[in-house]
DNA sequence: GTTTTTGCAAATGATTTGCATGGAT
DNA sequence: ATCCATGCAAATCATTTGCAAAAAC
């Protein structure tokens, strides 16, 4: 089940003239591993843990190159860092302006029209986030105006 | 007319119990003159010229008191800075994966539902953000195969 | 063997901190 | 007079660069 994962990726890597490399495929093992979203730095450091001497350039080139092939999500949070999402179906983010916490929403808007109408401005969408921004649950109870 | 939006950011202040300074009118300022989108930092160069001796600090804690007040939009662009974005109604975005170019892109999906959705899970939504990734026009034409 | 990837070290950029002064109410 | 907001300087993150050595093909 791992290996049919590696194996699509080996094979895109191929098509795609890439090579394949140890730093490649751990990283992408690391990234299916993680249950949440994590920061590139948080990956480094998460894999520096079981392959020793990598490096923070290659973890930021392979998480792009990833990203290209579909494997990641790159999502904007709005704030300091860029997170990287293992989930590559579909789904939204809620992140909360005060805590920087993100976490998934299941779509319930077709954002299809959107990529279309940037398809007619001569742009080509390769991917659609809905980013939703606002306090989370625990912040709001920590906002509260007194009593 | 520009008396009058001043005129609602001072009410917007006072009703929070903040202060007016010169420094958060002058940004609010430059912010509306703004066409585009800016940076945190392309706003602090700009400010400067007009406002000697601003800071950096005061720049970035009065873009997010401006946020919250709903006069500027955080836009995630998903690349190294935030971008801000003077335009308040809603709108989305377009953003270059390769040049990182910015573009405006009219709602054609209502995304209503999304923040509705978040509600329900106990999350506060107070803006809702949709960016479209991918390549502009100019890089499609740059990233062209050969030929 | 050739070309891509990596690692290193350091530069660059973006944002935030702590603290004392100054200014708005 | 009381706080809030500013400026300063520097710390802290996040990300990218240039180049030589190592590894994949």
């Amino acid at each position: 089940m791992d290996e049919s994962v590696d194996a699509r990726l080996v094979g895109a890597l191929r098509a795609r003239g890439g090579r394949v490399t140890p730093q490649r495929l751990a990283i992408a093992q690391l990234i299916r591993e993680l249950d949440g979203h994590a920061t590139a730095e948080e990956i480094f450091g998460q894999l520096t843990e079981r392959l020793p001497g990598v490096s923070r350039p290659t973890v930021y080139a392979t998480l792009e190159l990833l990203e290209e092939l579909g494997q990641v999500v790159r999502v904007p949070a709005g704030s300091g860092a860029v997170l990287f999402d293992p989930r590559t179906d579909h789904h939204d983010h809620m992140v909360c302006r005060r805590c920087g916490a993100v976490s998934d929403l299941d779509s319930v808007v077709d954002v299809a029209p959107a990529a279309a109408a940037a398809g007619h401005e001569g742009f080509a969408a390769e991917d659609t986030q809905l980013v939703v921004r606002g306090l989370c649950a625990d912040c709001q109870s920590a906002a509260l105006p007194s009593r």
